[in-house]
DNA sequence: CACCTGACATAAT
DNA sequence: AATTATGCCAGGT
């Protein structure tokens, strides 16, 4: 088994960013890309993907830019994905019939 | 140092 | 609208 690793210096970032991200709206793994002006929407859900300080960072306010859930607590689907929505739900944030968040959530 | 994997994005089919 | 294929960066082995 691996032992857990320091924190590198572009996690860092990204959980520092994803901090910013208010509850009742959501933001894309791109989209934080963007702001930290380094990596891509792939590289941000490989560090969130081992977010070790949650609930700190709102990991689960980070969704796909299609609107798709993503994935929560290292599993892209099945009963974890089914908490992160509901932890959404409850912050105010609206999904369609097709499980996607709605455009007007995401900042 | 080279290769593989991954909580993505976008274009094409 | 849904699925498939290709490209992206960072981290691990």
């Amino acid at each position: 088994m691996s032992a857990d690793r320091k924190p590198t210096d572009f996690e860092m970032a990204v959980y520092q960013a994803t901090r910013g991200v208010p509850a009742g709206k959501v933001t894309s793994y791109g989209r934080l890309a963007a702001t930290l002006g380094r990596g891509t929407a792939r590289a941000v859900g490989s560090a969130l993907a081992r977010n070790p300080f949650a609930p700190e960072v709102p990991c689960h306010r980070v969704v796909r830019a299609d609107g798709a859930l993503g994935g929560f607590n290292g599993a892209t689907e099945g009963p974890e994905l089914a908490r992160k929505r509901r932890m959404l739900e409850q912050e105010g944030v609206r999904f369609d019939a097709a499980g996607r968040v709605r455009p007007e959530t995401m900042v």
